[in-house]
RNA sequence: UGGGGUGUAGCCAAGGGGUAAGGCAACGGGUUUUGAUCCCGUGAUUCGCAGGUUCGAAUCCUGCCACCCCAGCCA
């Protein structure tokens, strides 16, 4: 395999990256690196960075490192590390052996601010955090030096020596670059470097009490591990000249470059961990994986192919344009995933019951059914049918408006993969309600018989009522209402419809969690991750088949 | 009113001086024993706006406008 040296219709990220190889740069090597902060499960806009960063890293035969950016003990788990990649390995990555830590690196961090410290670049400020705050100045006024930003070199190595052993309180002195407290860029104005956080480290346990911050470490880190592209978020623009004022200020092996993209933002969901930890929290979801959930876990309990995120990811691109995608888009990365890949069956959500009445009374006939329309390979099974079956409710409309090809009084309709039928009777209750309907069936008109010319223009699916399943179909649609929600208050209240007693076709009843199927005309379905075998079946519904016919009702 | 960004169709997105790719959506039509799939067709006299340079500008220059981000000892 050869790189793609071509740089036509490529990603502005991409596109530098073939510039910089074209000069030469970085000995040609491409490293990137996926830097989750273990303190929340993984989500929509982290698979897009995953699928760049690892996209990448083949695509030009370099690495890419899955590394954990846990410098902050007070916010993070482990817990939330094997998550992230059980969520990384599913989307279809590999990290091989460049699994890393921030926490690896905590002596180097240490050595790298004592070489700040010795060359007279940052100094120990034993300000209190609102001293700090309101000395650094506003967007439009400059800052205030600190009365201890000219402490000597020696003196700030003994502080700083004292604040790793521990002789200090949280909050009482700190490490803080000397830069620019007038600097335009709020960045540079003399940033907090390290913080003294009296914390067990879920990796390193009480070995340290002063942690690095987010620009430090991450900056550190990337140069340690020799990353070329360092890839982040449009709120990391501001950062970018303190990450080069580190690399400037530092004798490390490398010099990464920064770039940021902007994040993926889609309709109807929510992309922060802390409102997507409020939802958890407050029960307003089953968990992080919920199938409502925007996270990589719910989606894969949705039932979201991890080959169908990859392909949304593609389609919509990499740029530095805020961007707000249509669900549609994702469905439709979703659905053609499925449709090429998802055996067919039939199901009946709101079962209607239908008595066939010449049919003979206890005979049951065996139906071939292909398990997909186009793709032979997939095989075919056998459908019990009988004298009584199950229909959708609404394929039935004892007064229905024009174009409706489905059943009426009267009227004839195809059932899959079986006979025609013709509706002759509708039995009602005493309040009216329609219990079942009566028909007749034409005998030369079985499927695949090929003895009849006859053609209806309505094809519908049903299920055996004596040979059926009985399982509980959850249907799912967006959480929140508005397209671009900006908290959780707005929660779709039919986010979740439970259908309890649909009947499907036998077959289904040894289906296992995680088994994807067409039910044929209403959507696509996976078994629950906690579907028990033997007990009640519970299907998720993946999403549903396009709907002309809806859509014309709308209208 | 400081600094950093971004503006091409309803939503994404190519295009980087030679006369607006593609996808999603929408809308028409065809095929169909899934109103699915599939196939065909329909959109920008114009690229945030206004000037300028040029034979020629979405692309270059100037000015303006709109929107986003930044004042954690979070990442």
């Amino acid at each position: 395999m050869t790189i793609d040296a071509t740089a036509k219709g490529k990603d502005f990220i991409r596109q530098s990256i073939l510039s910089d190889l074209s000069e030469g740069k970085n000995e040609s090597r491409v490293f990137t690196r996926f830097p989750p902060e273990p303190n929340g499960y993984l989500h929509i806009g982290h698979a897009q960075s995953i699928c760049l960063n690892y996209g990448i890293a083949s695509e030009f035969q370099g690495r890419c490192y899955l590394r954990f950016d846990d410098t902050n003990p007070t916010k993070e788990s482990e817990d939330y590390v094997d998550a992230i990649k059980q969520d990384v390995l599913w989307l279809g990555f590999n990290w091989q052996e460049h699994l890393t830590h921030a926490s690896d690196y905590f002596e180097d961090f240490y050595n790298c601010a004592m070489q700040l410290i010795e060359d007279g670049n940052a100094y120990i400020d034993s300000q209190t955090a609102d001293e700090i705050k309101s000395s650094r100045g506003t967007l439009n006024a400059p800052g205030a030096e600190s009365p201890y930003r000219n402490r000597s070199v020696a003196e700030n190595q003994g502080l700083f020596e004292r604040m790793r052993s521990g002789e200090f309180e949280e909050g009482e002195n700190v490490l803080r670059a000397k830069i620019d407290m007038s600097a335009a860029n709020i960045n540079l104005r003399d940033p907090v470097l390290y913080r003294i956080l009296h914390a067990e480290h879920q990796r390193t346990a009480g070995q340290w009490c002063i942690y690095p911050l987010y620009d430090f470490a991450h900056t550190v880190s990337d140069a340690i591990e020799g990353i070329t592209h360092s890839l982040c978020t449009l709120e990391f623009e501001d950062h970018r000249p303190l990450y080069e004022w580190i690399l400037d200020h530092l004798t490390l092996p490398h010099r990464p470059r920064q770039i940021e993209f902007s994040r993926l933002n889609l309709e109807h969901t929510i992309t922060s961990k802390r409102k997507l930890s409020e939802l958890v929290e407050k029960g307003l979801v089953e968990g992080w994986n919920d199938p409502r959930m925007p996270t990589i876990s719910g989606m894969r309990r949705r039932g979201y192919p991890a080959s169908a995120i990859r392909d949304f990811c593609k389609r919509v691109g990499v740029t530095k344009k805020e961007k707000s995608i249509q669900i549609a888009q994702l469905e439709n990365s979703v659905r053609q995933e499925l449709d090429n890949n998802s055996p067919r069956a039939m199901a009946v959500i709101k079962p209607l019951k239908v008595v066939i009445d010449n049919y003979p009374e206890d005979q049951i006939e065996s139906l071939a059914a292909n398990n997909h329309p186009k793709n032979q390979a997939m095989g075919t099974r056998t459908l019990p049918f009988s004298k009584e079956i199950y229909i959708e409710e609404n394929d039935f409309m004892e007064d229905p408006p024009a174009k409706f090809f489905r059943l009426k009084p009267g009227g004839e309709v195809r059932l899959r993969f079986g006979y025609i039928i013709k509706c002759e009777e509708v039995i009602k209750d005493n309040n009216g309600d329609i219990l079942e309907i009566h028909c007749s069936y034409d005998p030369d008109t079985k499927s695949g018989s090929g003895t009849s010319k006859r053609k209806v223009k309505g094809t519908i699916h049903w299920v055996s009522a004596k040979q059926c399943v009985s399982a509980t179909l959850r249907l799912y649609s967006t959480l929140l209402s508005a397209a671009n929600p900006k908290s959780i208050s707005d929660l779709n209240e039919e986010s979740l419809t439970v259908v309890k007693n649909a009947a499907l076709e036998e077959n289904l009843a040894h289906a296992s969690p995680g088994d994807r199927f067409q039910f044929e005309r209403t959507g696509y379905f996976v078994v629950d991750e906690n579907s028990l075998q033997g007990e009640e079946l519970v299907f998720n519904r993946i999403v549903t088949l396009r709907d002309s016919w809806a859509k014309m009702q709308k209208t």
